[in-house]
DNA sequence: AATGTTACGTTATATTATAACAACATCCCA
DNA sequence: TGGGATGTTGTTATAATATAACGTAACATT
């Protein structure tokens, strides 16, 4: 697994998304051609709803949204394009919150955490090499073969923390 | 935050499970005495059930054995004992699994942390200190606080391994 | 164009969890 | 000790999340 040199910062209150979703769909695009993968204009679609902020979004969500802009969609509809998309890497399944976010590292099979604030319901993705380093050492020490890691840290992020100092 | 000395080893395929059982529900009686909880009978037989064995169990099988027990039951009556199983801290529930599964130090405030066998199913409850300040650690450079951990690892137990060598 | 494969539409249903209110039990103290 | 307060359980209904099964349409390759 290759290891990225820098963890994430929380999603600042006044950042740039615009250049987030651009960015997220070019990468997409980018990487699924280069797979071979089809991006078509449902998963496509899906990708940019979810890209819409830093804050996971759950299926029924999704489906909403899709059914207001007027296509014709079902439960499966929204979760055959989140498998894809997940398969795929381009986004992240929150466990602890049935939702789904945007991945930061499109097509890199990356041992993600995540920080969640429970105020704003933003979430920062992370890939510390601590963290995975400690778990591989426990599980070496089991005898355990890792398969998936679900790493879910909830609180309140710095920014709420300040502004909720009423 | 109390700290435990030893993390806990996968739970044996030949171990006495019987003086889990017996010890977890001592321990639990002892504790909720202690503090005043109110260990009623449902409550104390869900636990009971739960403790079984080392496979974190849905809350509709327990309520299914609840039934077969004859007692009337439905999903509230499960849930709530659940929810006072796990606020007195001599449960966990599997955010992965949405399962439930005893907790091996009653009433200790610990951050827990789960490897769980996708063959047989069990879980091994640990508690490391180096994935616990590793975490710490990324939550001070975020200003982050940290409320609640969602620590499960999946993959293959070494029993297992052996044993699936065909 | 024929064929196989993949994606999507559609209907139904499974699984997990909670809301709301009534009935009963236990506790506490005046 | 009796009577209100609190906590627990029963009961009915429903919310929220996810999948099964099967048909149809799109696409891709020959």
């Amino acid at each position: 697994m290759r290891r990225l040199k820098h963890t994430k910062q929380f999603p600042a209150a006044d950042h740039d998304h615009k250049t987030c979703i651009t960015h997220a769909l070019q990468e997409a695009e980018a990487y699924c051609k280069q797979q071979g993968l089809r991006l078509t204009e449902l998963r496509r679609r899906v990708l940019e709803l979810i890209w819409a902020n830093h804050q996971p979004v759950g299926a029924y969500d999704l489906l909403e949204q899709l059914t207001r802009e007027g296509r014709k969609a079902a439960p499966p509809t929204i979760y055959r394009s989140l498998d894809f998309l997940m398969q795929s890497s381009l986004i992240h399944r929150i466990t602890s919150l049935n939702a789904y976010v945007g991945c930061n590292h499109p097509g890199l099979d990356h041992a993600a955490q995540f920080f969640i604030c429970e105020d704003c319901g933003q979430a920062a993705e992370m890939d510390d090499a601590k963290i995975e380093s400690a778990i591989a050492k426990d599980a070496k020490r089991l005898g355990f073969t890792v398969e998936k890691r679900t790493i879910e840290v909830a609180g309140i992020c710095a920014h709420c923390k300040h502004h909720s100092k009423t």
